[in-house]
DNA sequence: TTACCGCTTAGTGTCCGACAATAAGACAGT
DNA sequence: ACTGTCTTATTGTCGGACACTAAGCGGTAA
C-alpha cells in the first residue's frame, strides 16, 4: 500500500513569524535598509510573546535577511555575500569534498572570471590589480601570506567581472582549495614561480584586453594547482574547513 | 587619518552558545547524526538560562548545522543542499541579477557537468535521464511543466558527475535561470524542438562516452537559451525569486 | 516469546513577569 | 552649531510556569 503521505507541516508560532517577515521582505514590503518595530510591538502585532518573536528573529539574524547595527536597531539587511561564503564552505567541509570536485569547478569557474574580466575591467581595477600581485611577489617563500594573496587575487579578478553570480558561486569553492594549497606547497616547491608567471600573463593579456589569453592563462594557471596536488597525491583528499583549523 | 579599527565583536550569551556548538560541529567533536541533550540540560552546562539556549539553537537550526526530526530530538544535522540552495537563490534575486550574469555562470556550468557527467554516469542513470527527457518530449506545449522538467533534467545531470561542488553551486543558479524562461518562451517559440533536439544529443554522446561531444550540445543548449533572451530583450532583466512567485 | 496498548514522564513550545544595561533621542549649556 | 548630560525605551537575560506530546515503560493479549 502506497499512501502518499505529504510530511504534515507543523508551524510553530516562531517560524510564523519569521516567515511572515520573510515573506514581506521577499515580496519587497519591506526593502534593505528598513527599521522593523521593536520585538515587544511586534510580539503585539502577531499576537505571541516576545520570546517567541526573538526566537523568529534570531532565525532571520541568521538567514541574513535581518540584521543589528546596533543592539536597538533591527533592519532588513542587503544580503551579505560573505555569510553564505561561510555557510557553503562549512557545508562543502562536512561533506568531505575532495579536492578533485573543488577543482574540476575551479577549471571552469577561474577562466570565465578573467575572460570577464578582461573585457570589463577598467584601468584602475588593473593596477589595483597588479599591486596585489606585486604584493604576491614580495611574499615569497612566506606561504601562509602567499596562499592569502592568491586567494584575494583571485577573488579581486572574479569581482572585476562584474559578475556578482559569479562571485558567489566561486567564493567559497576558491576559499576551500586555495586554503588546501597549504597542502600541497611542500612538494611543488616550483610552483611559486609558476603562479607568478601565470598572473603576470593574465594581467599583461587583461591590459591588451586580450580575452582569450586572459582566460587561457587562468586555466593553465589551475592545471598547475591540479599537478601539484597530484604530486602530492592529494586528489581524492579531503578539503578541510578553513574555519577548523583556527 | 586611517585609523584601522577592528568592529569590536561583542558577543552575547546566545551566540556564544551558538558558537561553541558550531565549534565542535566543525571540530568533528559532534558528528552527524549525533544526539544532543535536551535545551535543559544545556542551559545548565553552559550556565545560561533555556531561553538563551534556544536562541542559540533557532540560530544553529537556520543555519542547517542542527535539526530536529522529532521536537523530542535533537541532533547534528548533514548538511542539506537545498537549504543553500534557498538562501543563495534568495540572496541572488534581491540582488537583483541579471539574466546576463546568470547565464554567464550557467555557460561553463552546464557544459562541465555534461562532461563529467558523461564520464561517469551509469547505464542506469543514463536511462533515468531518458526517462525524464521522455516526459519532456511529451509535456510539449505545457511551459510550466517544461519548465519544471528541463530544470530537474539539467539537476540530474549535474548528479550523475558525482561532482558535490558543481552541485551546489549551480544549482540556486539554474533555478533561477531556467524559471526565468517563462518570462522568454513566448518570444521563442520554435525553443522547444531545439531544446528536445540538444537534450537528445546531450543522452546520446553519454551513451558513447563521448565527452566533447556531450560538453559542446551543453554549450549550444545553454547559447540558445541566450538567444532566447536577447530575442526577449531580457539580457539585462533582473530574475525574478521563484518563491516570491507564489 | 512477540505484538499491541495505555500510562508515565521528561522535554518542548509558549507564556508571563522582571531587571540591569545601554543606545537613542531630548534637552540644555557653551 | 557643537558638545555633554539626562531620560527613557528597548534589549539581553533571567526565572518560573503550564499545556501538550513523543518516548519509554510495563502490562496484557495472541
Amino acid at each position: 500500500m502506497s499512501l502518499t503521505s505529504r510530511p504534515i507541516h507543523v508551524t510553530y508560532a516562531y517560524q510564523q513569524v519569521a516567515e511572515e517577515i520573510e515573506a514581506q521582505i521577499l515580496r519587497g514590503e519591506l526593502k534593505p535598509g528598513d527599521q522593523l518595530p521593536g520585538e515587544t510591538e511586534l510580539a503585539q502585532m502577531f499576537g505571541v510573546t516576545r520570546s517567541t518573536v526573538r526566537e523568529g528573529l534570531r532565525q532571520l539574524e541568521s538567514d541574513g535577511l535581518v540584521h543589528r547595527p546596533s543592539p536597538r536597531r533591527l533592519e532588513v539587511a542587503v544580503p551579505q555575500a560573505d555569510q553564505l561564503t561561510t555557510r557553503a564552505g562549512r557545508a562543502m567541509a562536512l561533506m568531505k569534498v575532495s579536492f578533485r570536485e573543488l577543482w574540476e569547478v575551479t577549471m571552469v569557474t577561474e577562466p570565465l572570471a578573467a575572460r570577464i574580466a578582461a573585457e570589463r575591467a577598467s584601468l584602475d581595477e588593473i593596477e589595483l590589480l597588479q599591486g596585489l600581485h606585486a604584493d604576491l611577489v614580495a611574499a615569497e617563500g612566506q606561504m601562509a601570506r602567499t596562499i592569502e594573496l592568491d586567494e584575494a587575487f583571485h577573488t579581486r579578478i572574479a569581482d572585476m567581472g562584474k559578475n556578482r553570480v559569479l562571485g558567489l558561486a566561486r567564493e567559497p569553492i576558491s576559499l576551500l582549495l586555495f586554503r588546501g594549497f597549504s597542502q600541497i606547497a611542500p612538494y611543488a616547491t616550483q610552483f611559486y614561480k609558476r603562479q607568478i608567471e601565470a598572473h603576470s600573463n593574465i594581467i599583461a593579456a587583461m591590459r591588451d584586453r586580450d580575452c582569450d589569453r586572459a582566460e587561457k592563462w587562468a586555466r593553465m594557471h589551475i592545471e598547475d594547482f591540479w599537478r601539484g596536488a597530484q604530486i602530492a597525491g592529494l586528489e581524492d583528499a579531503v578539503a578541510l574547513n578553513p574555519r577548523a583549523l583556527s
